[in-house]
DNA sequence: CCTGTGAATTAGATCACTCTAATGTCGCGG
DNA sequence: CCGCGACATTAGAGTGATCTAATTCACAGG
């Protein structure tokens, strides 16, 4: 039987941490993962950054002690509300960059994603605002997913898989997940885009792939790719 | 028909350290501190990079196993020709980036060198190139450094310090060494900038400071301002 | 109620980067 | 020619981040 009380006071001793590039991912990963209601697990965590359960362990265990985040029970963890925060601290500086080097380098739809998961844990407070400024404030990134504002709570996941809907339904795509280039190119040549409206012609039940109609289109989409889009099922739809 | 390709990948052989920020510093401090002609010795490095001697001395070991320093006599050191094609790669990004944020971001003259500091070790190639090309394949920073092409030679250093000239010379000034914020803030307010052209009224013999006449006012720089400052003593010059 | 299984953790090691303290090496002035 | 001062290097240790291998833990099936 462990003594796993740590109830020494929550008070304001935050940050003994230093908020490298690793943390800032581990964090993220945790905020990703959490966020859609998982459980933070170890080897979840592990999985999503690449690296073996045991280095999560040694990190989780740091992490905690800097109050970033909290055991719930055996092996699972959540982030606090300063972890939260930092979290969508480095969400809102990736969706900004995406946004950015899309408009203004050009940076194609399908590689914004890589630049961004580099520069966002070196983008200064400063250049966060002027490029926020730079775009007029935007709400969502390329990819149709919500730019965090600083320090204002967001909602991350109010949207419907693509996997949830029927056969005959109308969906409106409203976010694609963009840690897969070659998707994303996939995805464009179909003309499958945030705004875009698109039809269920066909679903095997269960996590399948699925046929969809994009205007005129019928294309065949694979489990794997109809996991990274969400939006909104709609009863009535007007081709946008 | 002849098949000599077996010396095709040499490349691949340099890199066995990783490119790491940290090596990217030592190798830009090594540059700058060797191409104005100082002896690049272990203090003058540990110096200007903010470490202590033996810090240096391990990383120099590192540095020439990999063949991007070479030991020249005791305790001195020189980049190889592979050090200084990626020492200069470094300051390519630097100064790109520094021309990116002023122009594009309007972030100040004093300002632009901190961010880039950081940034330069984390711009893909591919970022690279699309700054260079929206900003039209620019020469220079805003602080009239050059910038230099990939991988083809240029010419560091080729302009006279401010200190060198004498009372009575006109001065064109052309570049201001951009590491101290505060010195930029100030020769900013004194008009004193890339492509000002200013007249040296007096100056103490050696290397103490000097007053000079930017168009009608006049100003006294101290020694260490004045060493930051480079362009061309000119015999006759009209104001620009 | 016990035990097997799978996940989490601990143990022990490595590598990069840094430090302080101790030692080695050069070159110059007496 | 010797020693002294300045500089470089070696020795030894610490932290961060990772790994593999061994161990411990929680829970479910018999």
């Amino acid at each position: 039987m462990t003594f796993e009380i740590t109830d020494q006071a929550p008070a304001e001793r935050c940050c003994q941490i230093e908020l490298t590039e690793t943390v800032e991912n581990y964090l993220k990963a945790i905020f990703a993962i959490t966020s859609r209601g998982a459980p933070g697990s170890t080897s979840s965590i592990a999985a999503r950054l690449g690296v073996t359960p045991p280095s999560v362990t040694s990190m989780l265990g740091r992490l905690r002690d800097s109050g970033l985040v909290e055991q719930t029970s055996w092996g699972q963890v959540a982030l606090t509300e300063h972890g939260e925060e930092h979290a969508r601290g480095v969400v809102r500086r990736h969706r900004l960059l995406e946004t950015f080097l899309h408009r203004v380098l050009g940076v194609g739809w399908d590689e914004i994603h890589e630049e961004a998961e580099v520069l966002e844990h070196h983008l200064s407070e400063r250049l966060e605002q002027l490029i926020d400024a730079a775009l007029g404030f935007p709400e969502r990134d390329p990819h149709g997913d919500p730019i965090p504002r600083p320090t204002v709570k967001h909602e991350e996941d109010g949207e419907t898989p693509l996997a949830d809907s029927a056969q005959g339904d109308h969906f409106l795509v409203q976010r694609v997940n963009d840690s897969d280039s070659a998707a994303l190119r996939h995805l464009a040549d179909l003309g499958i885009l945030p705004g875009v409206s698109l039809e269920v012609e066909s679903c095997s039940s269960g996590e399948g792939p699925m046929q969809v109609r994009v205007r005129d289109r019928t294309s065949v989409l694979s489990g794997d790719v109809v996991d990274l889009i969400r939006g909104e099922v709609c009863a009535q739809v007007a081709t946008r």
